[in-house]
DNA sequence: TGCCGTTTGTCCAAACATTAGACACACTTG
DNA sequence: CAAGTGTGTCTAATGTTTGGACAAACGGCA
């Protein structure tokens, strides 16, 4: 029961209540919502530690653009939140963009329980990741110093620190 | 011309042929590969600003899993190129599958010449974007402060700084 | 309510890092 | 060769980080 909060949206309520059974177990609170609408504010005061979040909200219209739409709303104002989708129409082009908009993941309708779970539980223990400051400073300094060839006064300019620190960080490797 | 040189990586003559051509006009230099085995001495001595690699290798095999393995392997040394794979066989897995396992982008054979052109040049903009170290560092305490709750002391120890060192920075937001 | 462990806000002085500026040297390129 | 650029090194001033210390605030708990 280490998992926290979970938030749940879909349209469709036999989705719902089956998704709650079967995630009941694994999160110490499944909390539903029936539409996208109320999203930013239920998250607000619930502080889910995952949100699982259907493509399709309108009847007849299946393009996900709707839930594109909230993927990206939701993902702007809570970064740290990682979000699945779940949706029946599969379609490459649609799971590749939503993961470039920052999805954590993305599973098809009918969906396994057990890969429901694990896709959530690698999705919170992805974020949950924390890396020291040093070592998030010198991979960025050695990712920017390659990408300008070497070139240390270049790389410290783009970084905003000056020519001799970059020097001594590099330096002391 | 200002977007360097591609790698393309593909076992089929004629597509690393109508790639080169589309490609030709658009990357200073298009180096082609008809196997994954030399990948990765390739890379070392062209340094490609992206590269192009198919999924499927073993004639009657097309799971995807050795174009898989190879992404992974180019991922792990070189983790600053952009890899953008392409495949005939597409699947909802399999490209989340890739994305997840750091790859830039996914299309689909057979493909559409510009869509493929602007892929390309879009994993490389990406890469390309700098931040500066302060900003990266604000934006990480400011994440890691908010998964411990506010509580400073915990999220010092984790960023491994000192107490008041936190602070400060929080401080001076 | 009062006690206790924890966290915060604040201070200090020592250690350390960063800065602009300077200068000789090495390197490309015309 | 000469000009232009980047490197390696130094200095002195300035700014930051550190552990240690301490009173005040907070939250749980009996």
């Amino acid at each position: 029961m280490k998992y926290g909060t979970i938030l749940v949206i879909d349209d469709n309520p036999a989705i719902l209540t089956a998704v709650k059974i079967c995630l009941a177990g694994v999160f110490e609170r499944v909390v539903t919502l029936n539409s996208p609408e109320k999203a930013l504010v239920t998250i607000a005061q619930e502080n889910p530690a995952a949100i699982l979040l259907d493509m399709n909200f309108s009847l007849g219209v299946n393009s996900g653009q709707e839930g594109m739409m909230w993927l990206s709303a939701i993902h702007r104002k809570f970064p740290d939140i990682p979000i699945v989708l779940i949706t029946a129409y599969a379609d490459v082009k649609l799971a590749v963009r939503a993961l470039k908009n920052g999805a954590a993941d993305f599973v098809t309708k009918p969906w396994d329980n057990d890969e429901l779970i694990r896709v959530l539980k690698d999705a919170i223990d992805k974020m949950g990741e924390i890396v020291p400051l040093d070592q998030l400073e010198s991979e960025h300094v050695r990712k920017v110093l390659n990408k300008c060839d070497g070139n240390m006064k270049k790389a410290a300019a783009l970084l905003g620190i000056s020519r001799q620190t970059l020097y001594n960080k590099v330096k002391n490797d």
